[in-house]
DNA sequence: TGTATAATATTTGTATACAAAGTGTGTGAA
DNA sequence: TTCACACACTTTGTATACAAATATTATACA
């Protein structure tokens, strides 16, 4: 871990805004947040810039740093995205991975699971995100790296209620998840790109088909409506 | 323009490294930058973490920052991956464009050729990176554009021998990119992906092709050498 | 009541001073 | 000469004070 307050700053940052425990969109007030982390502006604002050149925030002049905003249209592009990159950084981990890198993969896999048994969707969010970072390390691709650092932003963001099962459903697409990765996993130890590939796109369909029910959820139940009225028309 | 002596700083230093006027690795100073841009260390210190991000240049601890270094394991990943982002930018640039990128488009293209008559490399080498820069914002695709953006650092960077002519057949191939340019504006202009990604794609040939030379330079001429022997021995 | 403008408060931007870490050099002992 | 260590010097990191800009509130006037 890191011990210097500056470098916790931007770790919890961005972690906080993964977890939408700061909203898209949000402002960001100088003065609190380094009265919070225990630091002066100066440092916090060289946090910041770094930040904004990571795209978590995005910073205007004489105007307070705002938490990257996720629209509507950005969703779009989001979805046509995600394929190409996520299953060109798996063909060449698969390709390039070390066993040192394939080492902390299994090891962020572990507390992943871990983390799903106890309950504590936000850090199995974070630590997705974890995972498929590890993934973005073992392509070592700077390249694709940067396209997949920002895909991650709003993926792990979009995909908050993802983790929080409200049904058996919900509990079985989970574990599908664990296999996938374990999967994964496997195939990138064998150093198989093309099932690799084929299994990081399984892996995205799962959770494509979950982002699209969280932007287009359910509609209401209507029976309850118009039994009342029912009702009262008898 | 930009009025205000901070985002001078940035852009200047982003220009000076990509025209590799600042040599890739070396070091930044930041008192003596800091008395260059005519600012005090803390707002400098800002654009250098910026830079960080978008990265032009590295930051660790109690280091003075350091230009990217361009190592050779560095080139063969770019060779693998910059017909993939290139020709998927230019599809979405030809199916996303608006007209006034249109013009912005044209209008760096009309800068370029003028650079190139007037016989100003580096501005030629410049433009060029804002021309393909441009594309990429008209694909109005955030997590490709991140990759863009740092392929073309070193993209810009690798070729700056590109726009220094020193044969007829230089001349003939920067005539040959000129002329690729204006069918590229002509395929996004005309909303065609295919044609776009076509031409994309020839262009990185040419690109490509020159690259490789300045890689594996043509060998030193070794009938001198032999001559004088000969001569000798005779 | 509603709007425009002036005064005030808050927040961001920058310079400077000082603390902390790193770099280099010179001296002395083996 | 070579290595080790102390000292001076240079460079980076942080806090704080103040300047500049923005946001907010109060007041005057229609």
């Amino acid at each position: 871990m890191s011990k210097n307050k500056k470098s916790v700053c931007a770790e919890d940052l961005r972690n906080r805004i993964l977890s939408q425990d700061i909203a898209p969109g949000s402002d960001l007030d100088e003065a609190s947040l380094s009265e919070e982390y225990g630091i002066s502006r100066t440092p916090l604002r060289e946090v910041l810039h770094r930040l904004a050149g990571d795209g978590y925030v995005r910073l205007e002049e004489n105007r307070s740093a705002k938490v990257a905003s996720m629209d509507v249209s950005a969703l779009r592009v989001f979805f046509q995205t995600a394929p190409l990159v996520y299953s060109s950084i798996a063909r060449q981990a698969a390709e390039n991975r070390t066993s040192a890198q394939l080492a902390e993969l299994k090891q962020i896999q572990r507390q992943f699971v871990q983390a799903i048994k106890g309950d504590r969707a936000e850090q199995v969010a974070l630590l997705n995100h974890a995972f498929h970072q590890q993934i973005g390390e073992m392509a070592q691709n700077p390249y694709l790296m940067a396209a997949l650092k920002r895909m991650l932003i709003d993926h792990t963001r979009f995909s908050q209620t993802f983790f929080r099962p409200q049904s058996e459903a919900d509990a079985d697409r989970i574990a599908k998840a664990i296999e996938q990765h374990d999967a994964m996993i496997s195939a990138i130890e064998a150093q198989e790109p093309a099932l690799a590939i084929d299994l990081t796109l399984q892996h995205w369909d799962l959770s494509r088909d979950q982002l699209e029910k969280y932007v287009r959820p359910d509609p209401l139940p209507i029976d309850v409506i118009s039994m009342k009225d029912r009702r009262n028309a008898v």
